[in-house]
DNA sequence: GTCTATATCCAGATAGAC
DNA sequence: GTCTATCTGGATATAGAC
């Protein structure tokens, strides 16, 4: 493992574009996650805005990116989480109550994720390609728990989604859907089991 | 009833202002309902922008009246659905697929009414006041469906606001989540006893 | 009522000097 | 690698002539 210069120029590179990245987080929570503005970003790093473009290739990129890393974290998060075969209610309660929670965490990570909040961007498909592989890694998860069917799984993504959804549009640091977590998990065991 | 001049020349403004909304209505689901351009709103209904000053005060009065429009045509369409106390299930399944249906007809009316996919607007107090009623007859609804702690009532709203985010999300003209809509609603009201 | 012209502001992206 | 200057293109909104 030589250091070359060149090595080094490229250490250098990378942390340079996490620092921009992690302030493309900052910004969307100040701004809003399409409120984004290159020029922003640039000054809030110590640039001008063409500068970017040495280390982004566009905008677009640079929401890639965070796409992708919000998948990476979700599947973090949800690893995190126990998945005790034997309690399964339990089980699913604490997956939808940890979505919920990195719902909450940032309302512009879910924007992004989940929402078409950015007009005029679509996640190029190496960024989708995580999300999916993040998704598949949830259905195999959902499956040890003996949600098996495919409708029963679109049936979790559902009641997740609209609990986290009706979390953030309408209590957004509250917990009044969250609390509905077990509620959800039990009546969805139950009907998997009659469907 | 007598027809003044004013009369006359106030229905004409009327009428126009209603062309100019649902010309509103034809580019929000040709560019979404973010991309909407005054500009091109003028030349849909032939004139320029400027002349739009005329019939509307500015484009967020223009996206109040199409929300409260949605909110106005969401009850009606909720009302037309038999609501047969006699049978929960299908009553509450036949709700259900009513929404999803709703959306569907229009994603960017969807958009506006349920996600913040407009970034620098918020309806007005006057706009809020439909959405709020519409939900005031929903649950009331619901209510005579047995469906009365509000824990309940928000389990309702939130397994429904999912199954139609996941069908626009991912299968837009599809049924793959609306197909569920008799199981959400079995297992809702089996939970709602539970509760 | 409608227009042209314009004010004001913003965006992403590139050319080319240093 | 970074900058200034600029291109290109958009937006909402207003002033004031007709």
């Amino acid at each position: 493992m030589a250091r070359t210069p060149t090595d080094i120029r490229s250490r250098r590179r990378e942390q340079t574009r996490s620092e921009i990245i992690a302030a493309a987080w900052w910004l969307a929570e100040r701004d809003g996650i399409a409120g984004l503005s290159l020029r922003d970003l640039a000054v809030e790093v110590g640039m001008r805005a063409p500068s970017l473009y040495t280390y982004v290739e566009n905008k677009a990129a640079i929401y890639d990116e965070m796409f992708a890393a919000g998948y990476h974290e979700l599947a973090e998060v949800l690893h995190e989480v126990e998945l005790d075969v034997g309690d399964p209610i339990s089980a699913l309660e604490g997956r939808i109550a940890a979505f919920i929670d990195f719902c909450q965490a940032s309302v512009p990570r879910y924007q992004l994720m989940f929402t078409r909040a950015v007009p005029e961007w679509r996640p190029s498909d190496a960024a989708y390609a995580v999300s999916v592989k993040t998704y598949e890694r949830m259905t195999h998860d959902l499956g040890r728990l003996g949600i098996d069917a495919p409708e029963a799984v679109d049936l979790v993504t559902a009641v997740t989604a609209g609990l986290a959804a009706q979390q953030l549009a309408n209590d957004p640091d509250g917990d009044r859907w969250r609390r509905l977590g077990r509620d959800a998990a039990e009546m969805i065991l139950a009907q998997t089991r009659r469907m």
